[in-house]
DNA sequence: CTGAAAGCGCTTACAG
DNA sequence: CTGAAAGCGCTTACAG
């Protein structure tokens, strides 16, 4: 059974192709008969435009692409929700590719987006982009491109963040007000601008407190697919380490829950030997126990809004209007739980 | 800057179009020299072929389409990346979409993708779905479709499924196997296939232990977006309506999560009072304390093998040879933890 | 109000 | 080995 196409309707109208296609798109310019023909026609057939030949006049796919470091993720899976649930009010499709942190499989990825013409893609940096010319190729092809999360600052295009340093920077000023005097940090890997930026917050806060800043208490976990391990390593290596630390920051909630698990296990207790602050409010952390404070991170706003942000840079292009990269912060907010209840 | 063509190209080199196509198919009539040259150009020139065209003449869009309930879940994210990382190896690009639990939704989702005209759909229907003309649809049209989780037996297409009675029943019998004599069961939605299987399983095993089977005993959760609340809300009900019951086993891990923090919270110690035993395995199950006791079901495999089962009948239909629907089923297993440890 | 015609960028059967 | 031509199914500027 092959689809319905314009010219079957037009045949069995005996009308043209013409009509029935500006019919069908309520062109002012055909009868009111007519146009009540072609639609009821074209209802009982069940038409549907061919897309593909609907793209390739038109040179819009309504489709865009997504690429993400990881899907199985607290954060992500709810950024990607909220970009679907945009996406789908404006009639666009979402392509979901993944980057598994890994810089060669991201620039192929944005390579394959491109030569599926995709409208415009959104994007989270994995951990190894250092070079960003694949970037570069999209804005240069006068694609829209969005970053979200994980960004490069020197890439010329619009964004959407947190204020890293800021919430981190609350994070630790947290601990300090419950008393900690040595906190470490677990941070992110080195390239990502938000583990940059959280790790500067926390040493600002340590220093604006007169807490001397001790780079033995920093531990880098890579955030991928390991964080939990990750977590639990570094926990254990700290208590090697370190008989003094009473607090930490740790960069992503899971590497924290693998910490905590680690303590746990080693009879370190939490809060009352060392108080733990996390990081992006994965639902976990609320349920876990001791339960864990944390930065609240609007994953499912923050997918929003890059897509409103994409659209109307889609939609500035098509009109010919300039568009000026835009960088949008989103709010966080200090989650006090009993990770930190002293 | 317009995208290349191979107009553009066989201008440049003198040649005609077709020759141009050719080369850079490797058809074999083409004389060496004349390929070099296509091929060199066309990489100078940063050649990609534009799909639209491609697929309005080739009819196939390498494209599939994915429905889903839910994205932010731990087994339907597992899934999603099981489905891009086998589709990534056959160069298919993913197209997702949410139906959010409602049957109004999906047909519509469904209705999306076949007007994209993706090449195939994987989807794990909504739990409000109960009519299947939409999916009947998709089949009239020839278009594979591979059902994952939630299916309706009653549609003629690929399913790739666990034992949901089996498992549950060994769930089930894990719990009389440490003693428990009073056996409640917060199961899913009425409609879904997984949930009724699921019920049936856990009834058996009561039966087959000569422990009657109490109707009151069973609650349920819709299992959508509010399953923690629901897993809370169920644990305070059953504790009003009963006295006696010293295990659970619960449809879901998030489910079983939400009731394991309600019963922290009201003093109910969980397994000395209650054992419970959950469903899925969320990573989270192996965190929380105590552990829970759950069913693995394997997520990314599951992704992976409808993929797999997809790919075989869009090939199969190129080849216009029959494609029979395949059941597929994959094996889970009973991972013991604390919440039943006796 | 209607329609003939051009064209989007490709693929492929066919002729030479 | 090369290329002219038809055609995939639409949209739209233009003529009447």
């Amino acid at each position: 059974m092959k689809p319905v196409t314009l010219k079957e309707i037009a045949e069995q109208l005996n009308i043209s192709v013409t009509t029935v296609s500006k019919a069908l798109k309520d062109y002012p310019d055909v009868s009111k008969k007519t146009r009540g023909l072609v639609r009821e026609l074209a209802k009982t057939l069940n038409y549907k435009p061919n897309t593909f030949a609907v793209n390739l006049r038109t040179k819009e796919s309504k489709t865009i692409g997504l690429v993400i470091p990881v899907i199985v993720h607290h954060f992500f899976s709810s950024v990607i929700k909220g970009i679907i649930s945009q996406a789908e009010k404006k009639g666009y499709l979402v392509i979901i590719l993944q980057s598994n942190e890994s810089y060669e499989l991201e620039k192929k990825q944005i390579d394959l987006l491109l030569s599926q013409r995709v409208d415009g893609i959104i994007i989270s940096l994995a951990n190894g982009t250092a070079d960003f010319s694949h970037l570069n190729e999209v804005i240069s092809q006068k694609k829209p491109l969005v970053m979200f999360d994980k960004i490069a600052k020197i890439v010329k295009c619009s964004k959407v963040i947190i204020d890293d340093r800021k919430a981190a920077y609350l994070a630790t000023q947290h601990l300090v007000d419950i008393g900690c005097k040595r906190i470490a940090h677990f941070r992110g890997a080195l390239l990502p601008q938000n583990s940059i930026d959280r790790f500067l917050g926390y040493k600002k806060a340590l220093l604006d407190n007169n807490l001397p800043y001790d780079p033995s208490l920093v531990y880098i976990c890579e955030c991928g697919d390991m964080s939990f391990e990750e977590g639990k390593k570094n926990a254990k290596q700290l208590l090697e380490d370190h008989d003094d630390v009473d607090g930490i920051f740790i960069n992503t909630d899971l590497v924290a829950i693998g910490a905590m698990t680690e303590f746990n296990k080693l009879g370190v207790k939490i809060p009352e030997d060392i108080s733990i602050v996390g990081f992006s409010n994965w639902f976990m952390s609320s349920v876990i126990s001791p339960t864990l404070t944390t930065i609240d991170q609007p994953g499912f706003k923050m997918g929003k809004t890059a897509f409103k942000q994409l659209y109307k840079e889609i939609k500035a292009i098509k009109n010919n209007k300039p568009k000026t990269p835009k960088i949008i912060t989103l709010e966080t907010a200090l989650v006090k739980r009993e990770s930190t209840k002293k």
